[in-house]
DNA sequence: CTCTGAGTTTAGCCATTGCTAAACTGACTG
DNA sequence: CAGTCAGTTTAGCAATGGCTAAACTCAGAG
């Protein structure tokens, strides 16, 4: 009967490219907000990967309209950019919340959370937030 | 005072290539319980990706020790890969059950946990098993 | 024993995400 | 105003993971 299952994996594929947008444009609004300016080579630290791989990546977000940048200036989010990166911000803390309000310790917490708030679909996020609330 | 934060994201990397594998070991298990054997085709369905591209993934794969194949022939795990195919498989379970046990309706704990699976701590692991085993 | 067709492999293309080495800019120092 | 140096960009390489088109294998039908 063969194999019964179907489909499913499909996200996989090009979810690798929007999480790396996400984890970008929280990056970026996170250094704009604290140091008022966001450069190459503070997501060069951020994320420890060459300024290389960062100015290509930053030239990719802008073809895609996230951010906007120009020869040798600061980085800075667009409406599209910084919408997206509130929202990640927004998934990221509820997931992590969830994950302290489950007993996790706050580092695991962290670096968990870091990979699971890409996955969690709006059902799930909600529960998260139910439960969070339920232990106040 | 620059960033302030540090490393975190540093396990993005290389861990693509990971959840790949284990959806991979994870979906070859899956197929020879059902079907006796594993073919290239049965991949294709499952992934829902071309024939051509599971070949060479799977050459990665055999590559790495987790499959032995032949020319032609049926696509087996080795030792390595059980051992990972079955690891991958209880992880998922426990996200899964997790998920419904919050309450999440099946479809979307399923499609949920199959990205949530490859980012759980072994801490945050077993705090979902005792959340589980608190709602029996 | 040939022929056909499903399944596999090879060849060759593209984008992404990593790297090092080398060239270039621009601002601050002397 | 020349020099230097941090920061940026360009050039070019590699691996991964996707694709189509074309060639090959091998088992089952005639």
């Amino acid at each position: 009967m063969a194999t019964a299952k179907q489909n499913r994996h499909s996200r996989t594929r090009s979810d690798h490219a929007t999480e790396l947008t996400e984890d970008y444009v929280e990056a970026i609004f996170d250094i704009v907000a604290a140091n008022g300016t966001c450069r190459a080579v503070d997501l060069a630290n951020q994320f420890q990967v060459s300024h290389v791989t960062i100015n290509r990546t930053v030239g990719r977000l802008q073809r895609d309209g996230y951010v906007e940048t120009e020869p040798y200036g600061p980085i800075e989010l667009t409406t599209k950019g910084t919408k997206l990166a509130k929202a990640s911000k927004e998934r990221h803390q509820i997931v992590l919340d969830f994950l302290l309000a489950l007993g996790i310790s706050r580092s695991t917490a962290i670096a968990d959370s870091e990979g699971i708030e890409h996955h969690v679909s709006p059902e799930t996020l909600n529960a998260m937030k139910e439960f969070i609330e339920s232990k106040d």
